[in-house]
DNA sequence: ACCATTAAGTAAATCGATTAAGAACCTACA
DNA sequence: TGTAGGTTCTTAATCGATTTACTTAATGGT
């Protein structure tokens, strides 16, 4: 009658007189032993004070770990000060919570996933982290990966439905059949330069988030009756002012000049809306601009900024539902377009 | 040269043609071995794709995780949309962020911490979980603990200085030595009940929070030259709406009637403003009423909350640190009085 | 040349569990 | 009576590492 300050697996078995096994098959196979014996054992280590196996064991043996990392863009400072993304993890923490899954915060900056994938059941990466390498990680080395709004082609991925948002968005901005366009698209070319494309056939089969844009976009161009010249999309590096301010002064200062601006991003977006009032033009008169994603500031600039905006709980929710399935597919989630003054 | 999908500790070592120990010592100990071969272990690791040990086993052996647990008093829904709450997660992320250890959000509705006991160095707690018995669990199998906002006699705590606090919040309520106190006191007894409390020496030497803001009361009292009364201090068993409502209804209807209510937290003095409004009193003509927290709707209500506000990502930052420290004590944090117009 | 140190590396126990394979017993049916 | 099948429980290998105690070899002082 001994008694170990805390009890173990095979102290408690011993205790009893029993194996190893038997007390491990009372709490986890209730089928693997008799009634009895299995109400016995059970009682006699709630007397004792034993609480069941050890968690860390148990998932170094069975390779499973209830838990799941939640992959922030930056850092996770950043996360609870932003209402979007808030929202989102909002979504995702009740649908592991009601499945008695546990969430760990993980920063998109950090430079290496190996502090943490082996005690994960595998991630919820929100949009592309800021560290790249972490990308490259994942792919390798993530037992599984469930994206939100980005794309490496493992497993599943959440994301709006882009092309039909794009779609949507730019059939609001096209009047009529004489309207000019151009496109300010984000990655949709690997090479990380800024640059204005000519050719466009290669973007028709690919699936990157940019090129499902595109098609969109390219759909109601042509259903407005529009035909889209061959040098009139730009190509953005990241979703930065810098980039996206030198972009857009190039874009409205082309010829002919652009009267309709369909833009990836809201920051893409803004930065056109500072670059055309700049140059003094007015909006929408002169020249309408739409972005994509839905931010804060698209709202409070003057004029509004007219944009597609998603449900950022729903999508945490379909994120973690998504993962608990282990289905491989990419689930779409709502969009509204929001209405501005900017087109 | 056969290649595992995945290597082991074990076929790295059988595959370089050392031991176990040798490929450990390498990653852990580089006391314990030449530098040339070290490096050359190290540098074919790399080479075949081990990243380094597995951090399960590793956790398993050493009984050391490299996770903490935030506890947060509600559903970790609740947390991200409480500003307070975020700013003090903020505060605890940066800290432990800085020093590679992961965060793992826990609800305070779970009813046991046994899922989690198992695979985190130990606990930050912030306010008392919602579900009770946590708290016991907390006390009886934590590694560490560290809790916020609340006491429970073990490991570290992080308050503000309630003493202190109270006395300054006190004395700026009290203004003559004829002014009649009444105290609104919460969690003073462990009776749970909602009572009238006559004896007070007992007080004296608690060190609950309830205890050390009464005693701060109390100083601040009897340096204005005032006498309190035995019998005006009431007992308030949890900062809800219903048992602070009907307290302060019975003391506002007291003899002699109070006109200064200081009140252990800002939700019981917001219902006695209501109550005191509902009465036909003018606050602060008639009566003044001073709370304790900080809490924004105390700032939207007219008249506004004259309270004592705390920094709470300075609060995170503390609380973090103090438990990486493994230090036993209690840390104060900083607090200002928050000037409203109910005092 | 001898013994005491020190350095480098290894064997084996251990952390706390799960689980496949098999032993012991009991029932039942031809 | 013999064997097939079913329960109930145990033995022992395993998950992937760490670490103590030990073996060898090399170094140094006298």
């Amino acid at each position: 009658m001994t008694k170990p300050k805390s009890w173990t697996l095979k102290s408690i078995a011993q205790e009893l007189g029993v194996s190893n096994a038997t007390v491990s098959n009372a709490f986890n196979r209730p089928d693997q032993l008799s009634k009895a014996r299995r109400e016995e054992i059970l009682a006699a280590c709630k007397k004792l004070g034993y609480f069941g196996p050890n968690k860390a064991a148990q998932s170094l043996r069975r390779g499973t770990f209830n838990i799941v990392a939640l992959v922030l863009p930056d850092s996770v400072e950043y996360m609870v000060s932003d209402p979007v993304a808030s929202s989102f993890m909002r979504g995702v923490s009740a649908v592991l919570e009601k499945n008695g899954i546990n969430l760990l915060l993980f920063s998109g900056n950090s430079d290496n996933l190996n502090s943490v994938v082996d005690f994960v059941d595998g991630f919820i990466c929100y949009g592309r982290p800021r560290n790249k390498q972490l990308v490259e990680q994942l792919k390798q080395v993530a037992k599984h990966v469930v994206t939100v709004d980005f794309n490496i082609g493992r497993d599943a991925s959440v994301n709006v439905n882009n092309q039909q948002a794009s779609f949507d968005i730019a059939k609001h901005a096209l009047h009529k059949n004489d309207d000019r366009v151009a496109i300010l698209g984000l990655r949709l070319l690997d090479n990380d330069v800024l640059c204005r494309v000519y050719e466009h056939h290669e973007f028709e089969a690919g699936q990157s988030i940019a090129h499902q844009r595109l098609r969109g976009y390219h759909q109601a161009i042509s259903d407005a009756g529009i035909t889209l010249g061959d040098d009139r999309t730009w190509n953005i590096p990241e979703s930065s002012e810098r980039f996206a301010s030198i972009a857009a002064k190039e874009a409205l200062s082309s010829t002919p000049r652009p009267n309709v601006l369909l833009c990836m991003s809201d920051l893409i977006a803004l930065a056109a809306m500072r670059e055309a009032l700049k140059m003094g033009l007015s909006i929408p008169e002169d020249v309408r601009i739409v972005g994509f994603d839905g931010i804060d500031e698209g709202q409070r600039f003057v004029p509004k900024l007219t944009t597609v905006h998603q449900n950022s709980e729903e999508k945490g929710r379909i994120a973690a539902t998504l993962f608990l399935s282990k289905e491989q597919q990419t689930a779409e989630i709502d969009y509204q377009l929001q209405l501005g003054q900017s087109s």
